[in-house]
DNA sequence: ACGCTAGAGGCACCCGGTGCCACCGGCAAG
DNA sequence: CTTGCCGGTGGCACCGGGTGCCTCTAGCGT
């Protein structure tokens, strides 16, 4: 639920196809999600323009299109990817667990950053929810997370995706997801997963001091 | 948590300045949202350009923007008024109830809106749930919700608005509250607050079957 | 009659996003 | 070597949302 951290194709792979890998700094999608991102923090989003970005980037703003697809895209790496992930996860999990836990587990185990890459994540994140247009843009991306994660509740519950229990349980846990994602980019310490599963306990048990 | 009704000023009521009120068809911003809103619905929400909303409201696209300030903010009708609202009914509450039957209560009467209100009501629900655009604006609406509910939970529980619970409920029960919207829209028939009080129910006991 | 003010409209501009075409480099087939 | 294909690129023109600025006009009090 967080913003991928897969930008850069796996360095050991080549691909099936030969395609220009690169000029040394990466693939012109990565210059370009670099430039974006480095800008986008030190003036902010509404601020920079696309030509702004190509050219730190070193390409055009024709080119910039065709790879991110939209201004604020390039802020969320592979972000498709990282909602496959999950499904899979959920895939995986399968019936050996309760449903509820079993989303807990997937979010938690998917938003497993190795420590190098929390930078980064912390400075997309930080963009995504602090500055209004992502903040709006997200909505889009995590539709895509509840979709999948309500259609996994509906499998495991025979009902329909579109059905209350399911969008609800889906809606509510990313809900969780991205407040757990506001305190920790809030406080300098403590660990994603352990912010995750703090809010998720609460979702869980219902606030029992507030009834 | 749903679009305002609240678009025209209360008939009765005359400003305190002597405001032109209208030209027998309502006031320039209730033609520009009424034109809008069976725009929208007729042609999609991309497809109709604020030149033509303007044209049918019998305004400029000048006026237009003077008026809604952009184009999806034509659909939220007076939202600022809505939450308003919201927020005075917390306060209203009090310490009478615990926390969470307040803020759904709140959320109950927020939403209880007259009979003749709801097509107009399920038009815009249907819009801003439906249409990309849409659903991406709305979490800057829904941002302002939030935070009002998180400040009532934070001045209650002795914590900081910011801190994890606040920010927790109040995304989990406006979750809650789309998601109630959202299969209210779906099937004709039942109560909105029926929806509503059935989803905050889950919630708050925590989907007991999933655990 | 005077000026004031608020609402309105026109105009020019910026910027994000798209469609179209022209170019260039690599590559395989002849 | 030449030819033709092809994918990535870039330029260009266009559209539409949004804003700043200026002007006009209608209604107001003095």
């Amino acid at each position: 639920m967080s913003a991928s951290s897969a930008a850069e194709a796996p360095p050991g792979t080549s691909s099936a196809v030969p395609l220009r890998v690169g000029d040394g700094r990466g693939s012109t999608r990565a210059r370009i999600e670099r430039a974006a991102l480095e800008l986008f923090t030190a003036q902010g989003f509404e601020q920079v323009t696309i030509e702004e970005i190509a050219a730190v980037a070193g390409t055009s703003r024709r080119t910039f299109f065709r790879h991110v697809g939209s201004k604020a895209d390039a802020v969320w790496g592979d972000f498709a990817a990282h909602v496959a992930r999950l499904a899979a996860l959920l895939d995986a999990a399968g019936d050996s667990v309760a449903v509820l836990p079993a989303v807990f587990g997937a979010y938690v185990e998917v938003n497993d950053y190795a420590e190098a890459d929390l930078p980064v994540l912390r400075q997309r994140m930080r963009l995504i929810l602090t500055e209004p247009a992502l903040q709006a843009h997200s909505q889009l991306r995590y539709a895509d997370v509840d979709e999948v994660v309500a259609r996994y509740v509906a499998a495991r519950c025979g009902q329909a995706p579109a059905a209350l229990l399911p969008r609800l349980v889906a809606t509510a846990t990313r809900a969780a997801a991205t407040t757990a994602f506001e305190v920790w980019l809030a406080e300098e310490e403590g660990s994603l997963a352990g912010a995750l599963r703090t809010a998720f306990g609460q979702l869980a048990d219902g606030f029992p001091d507030l009834r």
